[in-house]
DNA sequence: GAGCACTGC
């Protein structure tokens, strides 16, 4: 047995992948090949260089990056340190202990655990309870007055044959628009029709939500309807908040996620009698994951009912992929609205595009794009003028390929016809795209003076506005007021306002994507699609009657999608894999296949290479302990090794407090026109310790210790969000559970003194921060920083604005560890921490180091970083590493909680480590 | 010099 849990020469960033080039015979030549002409020249060199970069050759990654010196005293301490844990370390029996307990949990896959899935059981006292309660209620008073209002519903119409055809079938496809009823009435059909036939007990409906708010509000609205308080018969289960219902005869509303999470102990769905996937056509992640999962579930328990809910659109996919399962639909009930495009736009205002032959950007490009535009608009345009509807001018201004460019002017000026000719005086809707289109227009309307506050109430509303959470969106302003929304696509679900008679739809939205050839996410404009448009649509017609001005032309809705991209194909993979692996769903890609929505086999084989790189898969794509651990936390992967490492080395509650925000999201607010005063608060909390990480910590930290007023006063301060800081703070919370229930610590306070005995030392919180983040790793690539650094990828980056250290000046390392790259108008580099070269050569993967005549070069990550040492410190380097990296790797597979006032050799690693060496390296 | 929107026992 011995040797079989040996000291590996593998890091605990586990192994990496060479980088391959499919163009190396490009990267290989120096000069462009003869038969090339013209601009076919240029883009050779563009090429070749791009090429050069990805492989480390062309950029200063290649050379290394400077000394790495250690002192004398500093030698000797390493050699004692050395010398005293030498022999400790081995520990053969526990670690195969765990090795066998872990395997268990790993191996084995869904089926056997389906097998062991049993029916519902049924019990007649509770039957008769259930019953006898429901008959009672019927007398109720207000129960009947809500019993009137839900008989009105279009939904109700259909009840029999919803129930009928539930009733014969496993699973059903049930389709309706918005107003139709479906979210509220079907779970309460059939619980009811259980219920009055006796046998209550048997009925435990799940109905899952995209939304936590839809989650939510749908419980308590349905809780109303049955003339009950939440808890009895009707509960919600979203993250970090419940109120259940009794086991038996009720409806859980959850959002999907927990659904998912609870099926990683009971993929039986034990209790459960029928799930409802709600809003399934929003084809996000988790309801595409549902769907597949439950394919087999189903399979092994006959008796659970799954009813897919879905907009009328495309509902026949879903029923296909379900072996043409039985679809019914329901007809919506909405007021109509009349929807006008860019052409009546044009005529209603007399609005006339800027000349388009006006520079604008690459000349060449945009010229053949304003010819594509025109052949596209002329077959269109030609029918216009033949029917004569249209003015010459609304003609001219079509065939103009400024057109299809969203105009903030257009929209003003449509803004000012409204509310000029328009009698009604309901409120105004006006779909943006984002922030700065917002702020535009919003600085338009002001600088207009058509807009005095006596008449007009302009609002306007992104995820990042504090007005998000105002009063002011939803109330009905005073008599004579007219309310304008000016809104991202939140207002498309997340926000509801309902006196809203005009809807404007720019006709674009930002949509994220995953590049797979440049290994990054992207945010880009993209036209709407259909379903997009007529759910903005939608937003005119709650209430009575309205109109939607589209700005875009009939031609152009011609060629929209039907639908958005499904989510799964337009984003990293590496949770949904991780997912794959807890659920033991078997081999990644045909689990993957299985999707109704496949991604790209690229896409999966990224992914999969960094879940290797972080050592969270093996070779043969099984979990690693490490990769286990990852899998049971919310977090990406990368997220939730920053986590564990902070447990490790006693700094949770910072480490906690950044994995937090950077999963979630940041509880920075940027009210209109605040811009840099907000970055100006925000350096000032920094205090300047060259990390955004270490900014979120600040920012949760200070809030924690102030009492509830001192928390209103510094959120005003300094433009944070108290609900956002009070979710992470539940959020640091929950993973506390989760690492209590891994071992990992032996209380649930993140602020224990026990997992923080290092929490003050900064510079070793910025080292678990780095280790979590590599291999997201950029050097700085002038002496004067002008924003722009290399990724170890070779690719070109910018700092983006929003990081403190876009405005830093000087820098006493060049390297940085970041989260997230996204390349939206340029490839910004969101968030950042400066990192010293040693954490990154103990955290990186793949050290080798090469002798020659200079001396010795260390090497990181595939030979991406580089750094110059004596030999005598590469030794000691490198075996103080290889210790380290044995000891985590060890903790990981055999949690428990570190003493740090233990004796024992191992601690000394980590005492010494956290205690004598971050800061004291220097780099020449 | 810039930030679509969601979500996790």
């Amino acid at each position: 047995m011995s040797g079989r849990f040996k000291r590996r020469k593998r890091d605990f960033g586990g192994r990496g992948t060479k980088s391959e080039s499919s163009n190396e015979d490009i990267v290989n030549l120096d000069r462009h090949p003869p038969h090339l002409r013209g601009r076919e020249i240029g883009w050779f060199y563009a090429r070749r260089n791009k090429e050069r970069r990805k492989l480390g050759l062309y950029n200063k990654i290649s050379k290394p990056l400077g000394t790495v010196l250690l002192s004398e005293n500093k030698k000797e301490q390493i050699q004692q340190l050395l010398k005293s844990t030498s022999t400790t370390l081995e520990r053969d029996d526990t670690a195969f202990a765990f090795q066998m307990k872990f395997f268990q949990m790993i191996t084995g896959d869904i089926e056997q655990k389906l097998d062991s899935a049993v029916a519902v059981t049924r019990s007649e006292k509770i039957d008769k309870s259930l019953f006898d309660e429901f008959d009672n209620r019927k007398s109720n008073n207000y129960y009947k007055t809500m019993l009137l209002k839900r008989q009105k519903l279009p939904s109700f119409s259909k009840k029999e044959e919803i129930l009928k055809l539930i009733d014969e079938n496993q699973v059903v496809v049930v389709s309706g628009e918005t107003g139709c009823g479906k979210t509220t009435q079907v779970a309460q059909f059939i619980l009811d029709d259980f219920v009055e036939n006796r046998k209550g007990s048997l009925c435990h409906i799940i109905c899952t939500q995209p939304r936590r708010i839809s989650a939510i509000s749908v419980a308590e609205r349905v809780a109303d309807e049955r003339a009950e308080p939440l808890r009895m018969g009707v509960g919600y289960h979203i993250r970090l908040e419940k109120e259940l219902p009794r086991d038996k005869g009720s409806i859980v509303f959850c959002t999907t996620g927990v659904v998912l999470k609870q099926m990683e102990k009971d993929p039986c769905l034990s209790n459960v009698s029928h799930i409802i996937l709600d809003e399934i056509h929003e084809r996000d992640i988790m309801s595409d994951f549902l769907i597949t999962l439950l394919k087999q579930v189903i399979k092994k328990r006959k008796d659970l009912k799954v009813i897919l809910m879905s907009a009328t659109l495309n509902s026949e996919k879903f029923s296909a992929y379900y072996d043409n399962c039985p679809h019914i639909n329901i007809p919506g009930f909405t007021y109509p609205v009349q929807e006008f495009y860019l052409e009546d736009v044009l005529q209603r205002t007399g609005f006339k595009f800027d000349d388009f032959s006006k520079a604008r950007g690459n000349r060449s490009f945009q010229a053949r794009m304003d010819n594509v535009y025109r052949n596209f608009i002329e077959p269109h345009v030609r029918k216009l003028e033949a029917n004569r509807t249209y003015s010459r001018d609304v003609c001219i201004q079509l065939r103009n390929p400024k057109a299809e460019e969203l105009n903030i002017d257009l929209i003003l000026a449509l803004i000012i016809d409204i509310c000029e000719k328009e009698k009604d005086p309901g409120a105004i809707l006006v779909f943006l795209t984002g922030f700065s289109h917002i702020s535009n227009l919003n600085q338009l309307m002001e600088k207009s003076g058509k807009f005095p506050a006596s008449k007009y109430r302009i609002i306007p509303l992104h995820s990042l506005m504090p007005t998000v959470n105002q009063r002011q969106v939803f109330d009905k302003p005073p008599k004579g007021v007219r309310k304008i929304i000016i809104a991202t696509n939140i207002a498309e679900t997340s926000i509801t306002i309902d006196d809203v008679v005009f809807v404007i739809d720019c006709g674009k939205i930002k949509m994220t994507n995953f590049d797979v050839e440049n290994n990054c996410q992207t945010l880009k404009p993209e036209w709407v699609s259909l379903a997009n448009a007529s759910q903005r649509k939608g937003r005119a017609g709650r209430v009575q009657p309205g109109i939607c001005f589209h700005l875009f032309s009939r031609a152009r809705n011609m060629t929209l999608e039907q639908y958005q991209k499904p989510e799964i194909l337009r984003t990293r993979l590496e949770n949904t894999i991780l997912t794959i692996k807890i659920l033991q769903l078997g081999k990644i890609e045909t689990f993957l296949e299985s999707l109704m929505d496949s991604p790209e086999p690229d896409a999966v084989k990224v992914s999969v290479n960094l879940l290797k790189r972080l050592n969270a898969l093996d070779d043969t794509e099984t979990l690693t302990p490490l990769g286990y651990h990852l899998a049971k936390l919310p977090v990406g992967p990368q997220v939730g090794k920053m986590i564990l490492l902070g447990a490790v080395f006693s700094c949770l509650d910072p480490v906690l407090s950044v994995a937090v925000s950077l999963d979630f999201k940041d509880a920075f607010v940027m009210p209109l026109g605040k811009e840099r005063e907000v970055d100006f608060k925000k350096r000032e909390l920094s205090d300047d310790n060259g990390s955004d990480h270490l900014l979120l910590h600040m920012a949760l930290n200070r809030f924690e210790n102030e009492d509830y007023n001192g928390r209103k006063q510094f959120c005003w301060n300094y433009f944070l969000s108290c609900h956002t800081l009070t979710q992470l703070q539940d959020m640091k919370k929950q993973f506390m559970e989760y690492l209590y229930n891994m071992d990992f610590v032996n209380s649930k306070d993140p602020g224990n003194h026990k997992f923080n005995v290092n929490s003050k030392n900064l510079s070793l919180v910025k080292a678990v921060i780095c280790a979590g983040l590599y291999p997201n790793v950029a050097v700085i690539k002038g002496k004067k920083f002008r924003n722009i650094v290399h990724t170890i990828e070779g690719e070109k980056a910018e700092m983006h604005p929003k990081s403190v250290l876009s405005k830093q000046v000087s820098f006493n390392t060049p390297l940085l560890v970041y989260y997230l790259r996204l390349r939206s108008t340029s490839n910004f580099i969101h968030d950042a921490t400066l990192v010293h070269p040693l954490p990154l050569i103990f955290f990186g993967d793949n050290y080798t180091y090469n002798v020659d005549d200079s001396g010795t070069t260390i090497s990181i990550g595939n030979d991406r970083l580089k750094f110059k040492c004596s030999r005598s410190t590469n030794l000691l380097i490198k075996e103080l590493r290889d210790r380290l990296n044995w000891f985590l790797e060890y903790k990981i597979s055999n949690p428990g909680v570190v003493d740090w006032n233990g004796e024992g050799p191992d601690i000394a690693i980590l005492r010494f480590f956290s205690f004598h060496f971050l800061d004291h390296l220097s780099l020449k």
